[in-house]
DNA sequence: TATGAATGAGACTTCATTCAT
DNA sequence: AATGAATGAAGTCTCATTCAT
């Protein structure tokens, strides 16, 4: 048994999650076939068992580096000093996102991936933990700005960081059906809607 | 001459498209076989076959239904003299449907509609003609509140429609995917910023 | 119970086999649905069963009927007076039917029937009597040019009239796979081997 | 690398092949089912689909093999210095495959095979490529003996051929209908008939 | 008699997974 | 570790036949 080196194994692994993130875009995750995902990366039949238990395995392992994408963002958004800021940086981020073309894939698998978590307890425990993270973060933003008398106190940490998740799933939707969004002018009205609704009136700052 | 009753005929589809929506909420698509579908509706395997041509025809008329209910409400709010109390209805409906439990099933199929609408064109076209529609209404709405002098004319109805339809799209996955909305909070929320962002503010009104 | 006259029936009956003979002749036997043969008859599916009890009740008719045909040819044949014009009355009528237009759905269906003698004892019964009548009837030519001092008296009656028909189902095979036949030549080439198989060189005459 | 050897997929391709023509003999194409062919061979469902692509390929790949078989044949009667000795090989093969007890199947088979070829354009191709090509070998042979002046010029060739094969396509129809036939008295006629066809009275040799 | 909706057994084919090499 | 041939369970759909009206 020729041990393999761990990089090797995880770029074989890399190799097999690519070639079914290509499949799963084209053909949806029950109409690719595992034949598919073989031909699309160059593994034999056998390797690919060798690297996933199942083929749902494949399906949770996407979703949880998609997660994994998640965390590293928000590190990002939390380290930022200004809390305005944060929700600045998650804002731009997200937003660059819903039309970059190399994540057109990752777009769609995900939207699938809402399917498959209602019925598979591992997809939607990433599906829930990648909102977990998101929101926490967006929660924490508020409350600090809150905390620091820059936001309004009226708004409700919690229902503000699932509203602004809840906005950007569904722009992701639409996109993912093919709609062509105007990014420019939902970028603007958003970022009023949040100013006007995170600040007074007199006490108004520019969003992004 | 035993040909059945146009009304009979309907009430057997209906008899099967409410066992489909079942099992499909239950088991996910591609996860309910037509025989769980037989076994549920109580028609035999070859009358499922007499009322549907393939069971990708299941899915899709399960989504057109969906679709005509949109069509009822938009016309409803249209009927609204006031384009606000048009709006708000919209929101009402809407926001209700979000956790009311006899709409379980179909918000279950409905999110894995956007899945199943990413390679199956009928089910596009069903999604993409039913967002239209709630599109159209809440754009005709706005620009009569900017004819009207009533809300800002500096707001593009095209992406304000956009982000509220995005808003209840993430709002329905999320409470789909188990978790416990805070309506009530998320409802407040959004009515204030709903009026921050349409009205001045020396122009205040209440939303719903 | 409105009883039917007989005419009535039988042309019902007519009207289905009509339409079972050009379904069977343009889809095969077996690719031919009961409700193929409804459409194209205008009958309905329950009557179809009432003047058939089963599909292949509707293939054993035909076969009969193409019998009855054989029946009345050899009737004819026999009646001639001198057996050298009863063969060649066969002959000419087998001949011409080789590629009379009018009926091309017979031959394709017949070659059809011939493999589904293999496995349907009531076709084979019908095939085989078929084939029987004729075979009896040039057999009884034969012997009677034999008997009249016409026709050679070394050739094996059953044998021949055995190579008649070989050749005339073979010839039958090939028009109907679309091979196109010079029937002028053939028929001039099987006169010629028909005359000098059957009278001796210093006795020659000639055939049709 | 398991990859299997050619010779050891030929064999398994030839097992699914056998047990098939059994299948098809017995039952006929269409009332055979997979299951049986799969049950008569001991490969699995799956195998057989490794080896064919439907169910119609089988059908298609026995015509072909029998296809074959005429094209070794043919070699073997051209290779003949003498075109009379050639056409006797033709005629003694083809005359004994007749009531070749190990040929049964073969037959039953090939006279389903007239059927399908009529709606099985491949088989058909198949069937049409057989024939084509034992009526080229006996055209050749003939206009071989007339060049050489052993046959008379007047005898069609095509049409000969044509003749000849449609006698032992007729006369294979009738064993494999259950016709007993008196290969014997048919192969002394057969002799004459040729004799007598091609040659001069005064230019008489022997068939065979 | 006539109709056509209903039935359900069964056919073909696919595909995730295994395992001998 | 890697391969790819083999497996067989299971799924979709068809269709000959029946029967209430």
């Amino acid at each position: 048994m020729p041990k393999i080196t761990d990089a090797k194994r995880e770029s074989r692994r890399l190799q097999i999650l690519d070639a079914a993130l290509r499949c799963f875009s084209r053909d949806g995750f029950h109409n690719t076939t595992t034949a598919d995902i073989v031909r699309e990366s160059g593994v034999s039949q056998g390797t690919l068992y060798l690297y996933f238990k199942t083929k749902d395995d494949i399906i949770v392992a996407l979703a949880d580096d998609r997660h994994q994408g998640d965390a590293y963002i928000n590190a990002l958004a939390q380290s930022e000093q200004d809390p305005l800021q944060g929700l600045a940086l998650l804002i731009q981020i997200y937003g660059h996102s819903l039309n970059d073309p190399r994540r057109t894939d990752m777009r769609r698998v995900g939207v699938q991936g809402w399917g498959e978590a209602l019925r598979n307890p591992a997809v939607r425990a990433s599906s829930v933990a990648g909102m977990t993270t998101v929101r926490e973060a967006i929660i924490d933003l508020i409350k600090r700005g809150q905390k620091a008398g820059e936001f309004r106190a009226d708004v409700n940490p919690e229902a503000a960081a699932r509203v602004l998740i809840a906005t950007f799933q569904g722009l992701t939707l639409q996109t993912t059906l093919g709609e062509r969004l105007d990014l420019e002018s939902i970028g603007t009205l958003l970022g009023n809607m949040i100013r006007q609704t995170l600040f007074d009136d007199a006490n108004q700052r520019v969003v992004s």
